[in-house]
This record gives structure tokens, C-alpha cells and sequence, in this order.
DNA sequence: CATAAAATCATCCAAAAGTATGAGTCCATT
DNA sequence: AATGGACTCATACTTTTGGATGATTTTATG
């Protein structure tokens, strides 16, 4: 933790450092070469700090926010993913529709009826009824079986 | 590790150089055309220029990593367990018996406590218990929950 | 606009699954 | 002989699931 906090503060410094450096070299060159007279001296100082500190502005403004991006890889248990492709064919034979094609997906992760309607954000019984239609369709009488025929029908991975 | 060091400093030392130089030209061309009243605009333009940049510059180096941490949910799959072997020491780990793992066996055929009661030729409520002790020793509560963890640890197939 | 399909929700009932607890038998190990 | 694990079975209870039926709303389509 504390490695990398020196680095940035050292770094810092040493710019910190040059540039106080190079402005007191400038002022002595100027005190040295006394030729203007300090009202204009001044005056063009003002100016490169206004300066300055509009580009400041505008760079904190205008620039992207450094981002660090932290990736959580979240490892989620589906074999057999890769290389799924739907079969449209014995999707249309079996007139499953949308909705039903979602609780059949939800269906064969292992959610409980309660769990699909939560995440469906419809109610227990319409789930239930979509369950029924897609047994009836697919012409099995249980989740398990279901989950069988789809899987043989390439429906779901 | 030095060698970044290195070429980081580097780097510095060419920045506070030519930021050096640029100001030296400046104060030389500030000496040489201070005679000249209408080269004074220009002059006062170039120091604008020249410090808005460097405020730029300043603000771009210096500023603190703004760190906005973006967590991205990555979904890894795991790769199809197209040739199954059994994995031994997952088993021995979960601590099934010979029994669980028959029962373990037809419950991921889809077949239903009763089926397998009269397969194994014992009563329903035994093999109730059986699922009962290996939804306990998988750490789940449902025989699809139970197939989906057996088969990410290799114990069916 | 009318009609059909899809989606939603409900109630009631029966079957299946799951939980908790207790208990008996068999068998190997200590 | 005692102990503990595996296997068996049972009762009682709760939860979940499946089936049947009907109703309403939304949405697409001719």
C-alpha cells in the first residue's frame, strides 16, 4: 500500500521541484538583467498565471476521468454454453412462445416457480400457467422432463 | 522495476528541458523585441499560449488519478464435460455413500422418487431420506439444484 | 374495428417433493 | 462387546408442483 504512494509523491516532487527550480533560475536571470521595470514584469506574470491556471481548468475539465477499472469475474455454473446455437425449426414446430421460451430457460437453471415469478416479476399462478402450457407443448407431464425434451430438441443449451 | 523508473525520468527530464528552453526562448525574445511596441501583443499571446499549455500539462501530469471503479460482472462459463469421468475426489469430499450416489444417478434421469423407490426395490419414504441426506451433504434444497451441483463437480455425468 | 393470440392472474384440488424426527437392522472396525 | 456408519422404513407436517378451469388485459393482425 504504501509503495505506490511513495512513487506518486516522489514523482510528484521531483516535478514540483524542477519547475520551482526553473521559475527561481527566472527570477534570478531577471534580477541579474534588471533591464524592465517591475510593473510590467508583474504584469506578465499575471498573465502566465492566469494562464496557467486556465489550462489547468480547462484540462480538469475537458479531460477524461482516469478510470480504474476493477473486474470481478463472476463465475457462473452453465456448461455447455459455447458452442449453443437454437434450433428454430423445433422452436416454431413446438409454438412455444416468448414468455414461455424465458420460463423454460429460468426452468431448466433449477428455479423453483417462486424464483421465476420473482425474476419475471409476474405472480406465482402465471408462472404456473406457463408451465402447464409449455408441458402440454412439449408433451411432458414434469419440470425434470421438460427440461429432458428441450434440451434434446436443442431449445436450450 | 528500474527500468520504467528509468524511463519515466526520462521523459521528465525532457519535459522540464524543453519547458526550460521555451522559456528561455521567451525571456530572449522578451530582450529582443522589447523595443517594439507593436510586437508586444504578440509577445503577451505567445505567453498566454505557452502557460495555458503548460497549465494544461501540469493539470494532465499532476492531477490524482481520479480512480472511478467500475466492478464488471464477467460471466465465465464452464467448458461442456463432453467426456465424463467420475471425479473421484469431489465425491470423497461431498462423503456420498454407494446408495446416494445410486439414488444421485436416476434422480438426474429425471425419474421421480416413486420411480426410483421401485428401481431400487425400497419403500418412497427411503428414498425421500436418501435425497433428503444428499441435498444435505450438496448443501441444496431441491433434486434440480442437487443435479446442477453434482454435475459441475463431476459426479454424474 | 373485430378477432385471435399472448400474457396475466385467480381459485381449487391432488400429487409430488421436501423437512424433521425417530427407530430398527446390518456390518465393519476398534 | 461396543461403536459408528450405512441402509432401511415410518409418521407427521409443510411446501412445491401440476392440472383444470375461467377470467381479464394487452397486443398484433387482417
Amino acid at each position: 500500500m504504501s509503495n505506490p504512494f511513495a512513487k506518486k509523491y516522489r514523482i510528484l516532487w521531483i516535478y514540483g521541484s524542477s519547475l520551482a527550480l526553473l521559475l527561481f533560475i527566472l527570477k534570478w536571470l531577471e534580477l541579474r538583467f534588471l533591464i524592465y521595470d517591475h510593473a510590467f514584469d508583474i504584469y506578465i506574470g499575471a498573465i502566465a498565471l492566469l494562464f496557467t491556471l486556465l489550462g489547468i481548468w480547462l484540462a480538469l475539465k475537458l479531460s477524461k476521468p482516469k478510470t480504474n477499472t476493477v473486474i470481478v469475474e463472476k463465475t457462473v455454473y452453465q456448461p455447455a454454453t459455447a458452442d449453443f446455437s437454437l434450433n428454430q425449426a423445433s422452436l416454431e414446430e413446438m409454438g412455444l412462445s416468448l414468455r414461455e421460451m424465458e420460463v423454460l430457460q429460468l426452468l431448466s437453471k433449477g428455479h423453483s416457480n417462486r424464483s421465476i415469478a420473482e425474476q419475471l416479476f409476474v405472480s406465482l399462478n402465471t408462472v404456473k400457467t406457463h408451465c402447464s402450457k409449455i408441458f402440454e407443448k412439449l408433451e411432458v407431464h414434469s419440470r425434470m422432463q421438460a427440461i429432458e425434451k428441450a434440451k434434446r430438441l436443442g431449445l436450450i443449451p
